[in-house]
DNA sequence: AACGGTGTTGTTATATAGTAACATTTAAGA
DNA sequence: TCTTAAATGTTACTATATAACAACACCGTT
């Protein structure tokens, strides 16, 4: 998808979600939208700072925070980063692949890996959450 | 296992990979183990300066990183935290459920689970690596 | 239009997490 | 003993994230 396509899915999805994409939050898609793969928080505070003068950190946070509740974006914890989704629209669950030798990002639907192990995990008694799974490894590229 | 058990199991694992580990090591070990699930960095660093008087920062990470690469514990990159691995010496992938309710861990061999995932992604040409999964949700307990 | 509540953004300060670089000590072999 | 590599100490710094409160904007009601 487009990057044009990308923002008017957010549009539609935020009108659905009854949540408001504001021109702040909209200015914080588009500048992680503007970079290939995942994007870190004071990156994005820097490139917003260039935009718009001064911005402090809780300004991307809170930004960050409201498009990922809004499915827009991912979380990447081991890389303390982000990454837009790719599947916006559908209700998902993703299965993100990083390559630990270029840095590229991959999201892959989880679900069919996910039922065997939410059932893995019942059978302790545990109960998963709808969550996006981080694999690391080597891409296609990045194999020799 | 108790806490002796374990300290010998490490012992013995860390004489198998021929890695020492030392008085500082088991310190540290001995910190993280001390704690009912997930421990931080500066929490084991607290500790430590209770201890011995002064330590810094990269005295705790250095320890830590080594136990992690001795597969004698885990980072859980999702809470920035450590866990002790419930299953030295059988070489192994973890399944980490974390009950986001109380805090809970409980680790899961998630060999099957993973041969799923590994072909899903490998249909990407993608070759994930020898991990741990971290997935949140709702312990036993916790479930109402 | 004035009011009041709610959500959003601004601002300051601080808390938490992790690492670089170099000095010093310790342990293991030649 | 001498040499060297590994481990630890030390200082300083960079990176990541949040608390707390102030100011503002939006929306429905009076
Ligand atoms: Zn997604
Ligand atoms: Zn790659
Ligand atoms: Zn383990
Ligand atoms: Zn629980």
């Amino acid at each position: 998808m487009d990057k044009a396509g990308f923002m008017a899915a957010a549009d539609h999805q935020c009108q659905q979600q009854g949540v408001k994409l504001t021109a702040l939050r909209r200015q914080v898609l588009e500048l992680v939208l503007a970079h290939e793969g995942v994007v870190k928080a004071y990156q994005v505070l820097a490139d917003l700072q260039r935009e718009r003068g001064i911005a402090a950190p809780p300004t991307v946070y809170r930004a960050l925070d409201f498009l990922v509740e809004a499915g827009l974006l991912h979380k990447v914890d081991a890389l303390n980063g982000y990454i837009v989704c790719s599947h916006v629209g559908c209700c998902h669950e993703g299965l993100i692949l990083v390559c630990t030798a270029c840095g590229s990002v991959n999201e892959l639907e989880a679900a069919p890996a996910l039922d065997t192990l939410r059932q893995q995990a019942a059978a302790q008694g545990f109960a998963i959450a709808q969550q996006n799974l981080l694999l690391t490894g080597l891409c296609q590229a990045c194999r020799v």
